[in-house]
DNA sequence: GATGAATGAGGCTTCATTCAT
DNA sequence: GATGAATGAAGCCTCATTCAT
């Protein structure tokens, strides 16, 4: 019994090296770009044994897309925001945990992106991206300032979106927080300045 | 003679229409997925061709940036702002044209952006992208608002990577042209309220 | 005691469960074409016990020629043959009982003949098939007619060839035994007329 | 003019060395176990080629049934029997001219019968081999003859298939006709004995 | 005895590139 | 300049076989 379950749990790791093999290889070269020999490779396995768990090299894609929920710790979030705090202290916060939220899926994204011109599915993740935390965002939001939903839904997509993309082209580049930190500060007030009465 | 010019004017010809197909292929397909026969194809000629007047199939990459820079109607347009007309006008002008140049350079945007991930020449022409036009807005805006220049900066420069990714995954899909209008007022009315004293 | 008895027949099930499994999946799809994986299924074991009991793929392919004699039945149907009988009555006798052998062998035969290009081995398993049925017949047939050994072996010979062939091709794709019983009885009746005086 | 003729003349000769290199291939070890590698190396062409003119290896099987008609000599041969000649004699003609074809056809006849097992379109051909031929003589026959044409189909086809089988076993693989002229003459005599009044 | 994870050679196919015509 | 036949490396995937458990 105990065998049985310790080569089940080998196995289980090895599906796991395997997804995470694919998921840096994919996000440093692109899908068509790794080749099943890279990832085998990466997950220091041979091969063929990708065959053994998956049943493509696109479906290995999918197993990763299964693994990962992306951003699923900006829920939470945004349900620890504390209504009784100024909005800037709020949304400092959340902008944060979004940065925090991107440090961690950065390999998932960074794939989402590149693939995302090809691939109908993956373009749908990306918007997801996006639009969840900015969906989570706009609710809480809402009744605490005096413009529209449609127009508060633009402002706080539009910066979203920036931050996203402010990530994967300069800030995953740099070292150290306080850049980062000052360019949250920046943008916070000016997204203060739209919704604000 | 004549006929050397003349043959000298077909080759030319017969090189852009290369290009363009490249464009045009690795634009809807990645550069990867696009083979050089599709390219010839798509070009009309046979497959052979291409490597006459091109070293390799990355050669032709970058002839279609040799040939086509991006967003060049862009310095255009700044300068013919008129500092007389209210910033909200200009603002709106400004942004107008900068989707009218995404609409033109559409092919080539996508292809960036499909291709930024794996190259680093290519993540070069992004930025390029998102930060010419935000540095001559930026410096046409300057004199003429109350924050400073690293506010403004990050201002534009958010608003403006949105607008693109706006257009790259909502905008270019959509019918007729009245809710990009929609959504470029919104954003101009932010914007001022960023910028505006 | 006992046990080891008993694990020794449950060997021995499985063992035959997978001959059994492998000639199945060799009949239905070519030696080449059927996998381990194939046959392990078939048999309900997994993969590797193949190995446990077979050196290897075509180890199993020569186990189900040990286990299986071709027509074995025939030598006792010859044996029982009554020579006051009149020669019509026997040879009815005798070719009813060679296709109810080829029922039995039925996938037996099938592959033999899908391999036989391929194998010599399996090319004289299939002569065997023709000439043992045929050798027994015109020994029994030889005293009773005029005609000499060599014109009597060709006879039944060819008649013999055409029947196998008859009931790969056409007599095992249909229903109900009719068709067949017609067959047998026009047959006999026309080599009666080359052997009979 | 003329270097393009003889260009494309010698692509039409590269594409038939393929065609047939795969028939001597396929027949010599079966279609799933001649590899791409062999019938280019058989052709003596590099391996890509063969997709050059062929979509994948199973239409280079489709391209042989398309480049050989299975006996087509056969019809000549029947169209060219004499009536006035004692049917002995036309027989014997027949049957002679039977093995001619099989002896042009050998690759093709050996390698349909090694795939017709698993492949219905490959079973089609053979049952098409062994019935036209039989038709035509039947056709030619049935006036001549007592018996029914019923009788007269199986007692040809009978035979006919008979010979196929002898080809393929024993006659490919001897040298010198005498053998094969006494096969044909003892078993046109019996056939004779068969139809005959 | 039985399992199924792991290996690695090899097959079919694609495709950038070369080159004779 | 233009063609397309030819090359050969490399990719995805299959599968017989081994072996630790």
């Amino acid at each position: 019994m105990e065998t049985r379950t310790n080569r089940q749990q080998k196995a289980l790791e090895t599906k796991n090296k395997l997804i995470d093999a694919a998921l840096r290889t994919f996000s440093r070269k692109g899908f068509k770009e790794s080749t099943t020999k890279d990832i085998a490779k990466e997950a220091g396995v041979t091969d063929g044994l990708i065959y053994h768990y998956f049943q493509s090299k696109e479906d290995l894609l999918w197993a990763i897309f299964d693994k990962y929920t992306l951003l699923h710790s900006l829920e939470e979030t945004v349900s620890r925001l504390d209504s009784n705090q100024p909005l800037e202290h709020n949304l400092t916060i959340y902008f944060q945990s979004l940065f925090r939220s991107l440090d961690e899926s950065q390999d998932l994204i960074v794939m989402c992106f590149g693939e995302a011109q090809r691939n109908d599915d993956i373009r749908r993740k990306i918007q997801e991206i996006i639009g969840r935390g900015a969906e989570l965002l706009v609710t809480f939001l809402e009744p605490k300032v005096r413009i529209g939903r449609r127009e508060l839904s633009i402002a706080v997509r539009n910066l979203q979106t920036a931050m996203v993309f402010h990530f994967l082209t300069v800030d995953r580049f740099m070292e150290g927080g306080k850049a980062r930190q000052e360019y949250i500060e920046i943008s916070v007030r000016q997204l203060l300045k739209i919704i604000a009465e």
